[in-house]
DNA sequence: GAGTACGCACAACTCCTGGTTGTGTTCTAA
DNA sequence: TTAGAACACAACCAGGAGTTGTGCGTACTC
């Protein structure tokens, strides 16, 4: 590809083989070898160059666009100027849909969103430089943050109930978490050990919900099938989230009052990271942000107040 | 890179193996090449397989979008089931705003732009298959149509006076045709013997205009660069062409009237080419068709006529 | 807790790919 | 007609990428 694109850019066999540092011979050979890979000839050979067939010109850009690739899959791991590598938590929560909401407002900034286990594996590669920051829950139950460490609530998360058109609490307009009591409520895909699965224990602990997180976690596609057959069962889902939902297959999501369960959203990073995206970010986290009245919600104990 | 993603999907070397119809001891190889050309760890190998990094989390989906950029350089050039391929006419109009307008609409449909030489050799690929479709002025003077290539008009786009601010005419709301015979009007990148450029010739045998088609084509930066500060010179440039100009360096847009010279795109196509993106390409156009009235405007005699 | 099975890495070897040099062919311009 | 420019073909050579064979570490099992 690289051969073609040079070829192209200067016109002539002999020149993109000096800029190549290989010999004409050599180009010929490869061009050739991926004319007879593609099946179809990319190049008119005259007696004053290389001109573009049209099979060629319609494959250029595509081949642009490899190289631009390539580039950038090499610039991801390349230590020093990397991009952003922000790590969210793996739920059906807001954390990645305001990075969507960052890259939108920011499309030149380059970003890649990883999702590690749980915040201790996240505060490691946030120290060791491996990540530039992270969406999570501050902090574990009775660990106080690394001091090197800096840490902002970016927002607080209301959850609601997600429930199929059967379901008994379907029709309601608002529920409140004492009703919750004694229903199924479906969270397949938590892993236990994270701080994800901390704050439903807490929350299970505190209000005698019943929690099923059975069953291997088959993407959430397949949950919401199941939600929206199952008239025995319902799950909790961030406001904020989207579904990806054909439509309207009659999901409801009913608001929990009573209090409301929040999930408070922080965004960790470590304070001498210098990399200018990381600022940004801040910025328009800052300036997005949205949290709830303190009053008639509820977040575990161990969660940093704001 | 197939490898590395092919480790992924599976998340055991021996299995990606399996895949690729290789052995283990080659696939350990080709990920600790490409873990040593990018200098990065991208498994971690345990006991039961490998896993991720979070280099390779980042790593993966700049891997994946490089294979889909191969994937789809192949198909560019695969005969069958290729994407559509329109040529458009080399120039400072409308054509290629028509097909970006046409992307916006359908972006499902995967599209290939190439710019022939001339009409001859868009009618010439037309018909042998190589393109599917192309936007130009029909036809040649003196040179009808072959019987088995259809042609709608699909536009007729009306030539602005394009000048600097220190123009004489920068003032003016409007300008008539005779009001331009003395004036400089430069047009770099005409190519003699092109369809472009019978137009033009008749529009200066017509009314004694003066154009000024010497020197090469640096491309539209530069040319928009020199009207802007070149008093003495102007341009021509389709309505419809979108100006990829700095805010405002004081360029001025002014309408050619008694009459108004209108550039008449068609699209041409092979009666029976069965590409089912064509179909879809002449229902958008026909939807977004846009003429002027026929008083007042002009045309060469040899156009074909609506 | 020892044995075993599994999974990846290393070593040695082979072969083919991809490079080089040398030469041929074709087109163009003087 | 001839000289030069540009790409293709042929022969050759080296290194890379594959194979087989083996070793080592880890985790499951009895």
């Amino acid at each position: 590809m690289r051969t073609f694109v040079a070829v192209v850019g200067t016109g002539r066999f002999q020149d993109a083989a000096a800029d190549l540092s290989i010999t004409q011979q050599a180009v010929s050979k490869r061009v050739a070898g991926l004319e007879k890979d593609l099946g179809v000839r990319l190049f008119i050979r005259t007696a004053r160059g290389a001109r573009l067939t049209i099979d060629g010109q319609a494959f250029l850009p595509h081949a642009r666009e490899l190289l631009r690739a390539a580039e950038r899959a090499v610039a991801s791991v390349l230590p020093g100027s990397r991009p952003l590598r922000v790590d969210v938590i793996a739920s059906r929560l807001a954390a990645s849909g305001l990075m969507r909401g960052f890259h939108r407002a920011h499309p030149e900034i380059e970003l890649d969103v990883v999702m590690l286990f749980d915040i201790e594996t996240a505060l490691d590669a946030i120290r060791s430089g491996a990540i530039d920051a992270s969406f999570r829950a501050v902090a574990v139950p009775g660990r106080p943050l690394p001091e090197d460490i800096e840490s902002v609530r970016v927002l607080d998360e209301a959850l609601q109930l997600l429930t199929g058109p059967a379901h008994a609490l379907a029709g309601a307009r608002s529920v409140t978490v004492a009703q919750l009591a004694g229903h199924r409520i479906w969270m397949p895909g938590i892993v236990p050990g994270t701080e994800w699965a901390a704050y439903y224990d807490d929350l299970v602990a505190e209000f005698g919900l019943t929690l099923e997180a059975t069953g291997p976690n088959f993407g959430s596609d397949a949950l919401l099938d199941t939600i929206a057959d199952t008239p025995a069962l319902a799950t909790f889902m961030g406001e904020r989230t989207r579904l990806v939902w054909p439509a309207d297959h009659g999901l409801r999501r009913i608001p929990v009052t009573d209090p409301t369960p929040v999930y408070p959203h922080s965004l960790l990073w470590r304070r001498d990271n210098p990399h200018p995206a990381l600022a940004t970010l801040r910025a328009h986290l800052a300036a997005t942000a949205a949290g709830h009245d303190a009053a008639g919600i509820w977040a575990p104990g161990w969660v940093i107040p704001r």
